[in-house]
DNA sequence: CCTTGACCCTGACGTAACGTCAGGGTCTAC
DNA sequence: GTAGACCCTGACGTTACGTCAGGGTCAAGG
């Protein structure tokens, strides 16, 4: 079950080094691990390399395709429509460079010089800078995404792994509490919120404590951040929230 | 005389330094420097560029382009004629992969797999030769362009400047007739219209006197076509229009 | 005439996205 | 049971520039 490199590689057109490379670098880990240690692509794993490619021909950079599908609002479907988009630009833009060859032809067959400015304004058409600003405000940009961008830029696929394992473990914190019953102001619950929040200053921005609570609005205000966070457990959202709001309000109050 | 590499950067949307490379691997040496060493690109130098940033769009290493640059056959409107059914082919590509994303899309909502063979197909290898047929349908190839085409392969040099003088003179003896205010039906204008005709004939195509028509119609016709002419001097287009159509209208009239 | 800011020069090292071995297991297939 | 096709993990090479650093050039303005 599942497909090797090798024939991943086959079926996508492109190279068993660039799998690996992905893989190396985080951006599209295999599901799975065959017995002697295979990487094994599943259904999803090829959806995921789908996404890529698609963002990779428009001239993203590999950071950015990872940041980009990383954010935690990120949806599979709006970014299909996204790169529609583009990928329709992207054809207008080539449409437009053969009206400049035609028109580099044209002038050549009766000995007059195109102008300057016209010979090279289809090059400057396509900016893959103006469709990350789009992904950007699509899925939220601030400058603590700045400063995310710029320290996540660097981690490893073992950093990612420890990340991932410190996320799980916050998670599962708040599930405990949730299934435990315990309230959102007890110091149990208290002590998970701290430990979210030093996981987020350690690893992606600094978040001044007071700032944590706008964070924790965003993810029961904002419907891509509470689908996202409720696809673990129905509800988290709303109880991450009360818990950070709780303990904002008693380390903050006066 | 001469634009400097900073001007050069802005107007074809590169960087300066991308200009230095170019100059120092001898890909696009400026024609000039100036007293103080500032590359100095002229206009052949520009043309010579928009060749190298075509053929990068098309994704040739700027090895590549160099080698086919070298050749010593290489023709810049030979090139151009490639470089179009490249990037018609290269639209192709794109239309592919919108319908990739369409199925995509249309999978998501119905809940259908897409065929994993099908998810990737248009990433295959933008492979020329492929796609040949279809992109020149759609460019819609004459027969007229054909002959073009074998007969301009195998010119030199020394026959494109000859040429373009050639084409000069004629445009001038346009030009001329405009100022002077001659009829586009008078016996001087029916003069130049006939050199223009022998001069495509001997040059590019065997034009039909009575097809001459209708290429005047394109002229002004077509927006691409009438930019172009009228920049040489605004309303030449129509004036060269009038003056074949009642070159032609008077031949052939009976 | 002199300064200032925008621009130019030549190295030279940094980076992204892989390509390309090297050295060594794994897996079917006859 | 061994050949041949694949897979693994380093690790160094390559392309096409990006990004300083250190230092001239030039038109405008005080």
């Amino acid at each position: 079950m599942g497909r090797t490199v090798g024939e991943v590689a086959k079926l996508a057109h492109v190279s068993v080094r660039t799998l690996h490379h992905y893989d190396s670098i985080g951006l599209l880990a295999p599901s799975e691990r065959s017995a002697s240690g295979y990487r094994m692509y599943g259904e999803a794993d090829l959806d995921r390399l789908q996404q890529v490619l698609f963002f990779r021909e428009l001239g993203f950079g590999l950071d950015e395709i990872a940041r980009v599908m990383g954010e935690p609002g990120f949806d599979h479907r709006e970014a299909l429509e996204m790169q529609r988009r583009m990928l329709a630009d992207k054809t207008a833009q080539l449409r437009h460079m053969i009206e400049a060859v035609d028109a580099a032809i044209d002038g050549m067959e009766r000995g007059v010089t195109v102008d300057d400015k016209d010979k090279f304004e289809p090059f400057g058409e396509f900016n893959p800078a103006e469709y990350e600003a789009e992904a950007r405000e699509r899925w939220g940009e601030t400058d603590a995404y700045k400063e995310s961008a710029r320290r996540t830029a660097r981690y490893t696929k073992d950093d990612w792994k420890r990340i991932m394992a410190q996320q799980k473990a916050v998670t599962d914190g708040y599930i405990a509490a949730m299934e435990a019953g315990d309230a959102p102001d007890s110091p149990e619950v208290f002590a998970v919120v701290e430990n979210h929040l030093v996981s987020i200053s350690d690893n992606f921005y600094t978040l001044p404590g007071e700032m944590f609570g706008n964070l924790a609005e965003m993810w029961v205000a904002d419907q891509r951040f509470t689908k996202n966070i409720d696809k673990v457990k129905p509800g988290l959202a709303q109880f991450q929230h009360d818990a950070v709001k709780a303990w904002v309000a008693a380390k903050y109050s006066k």
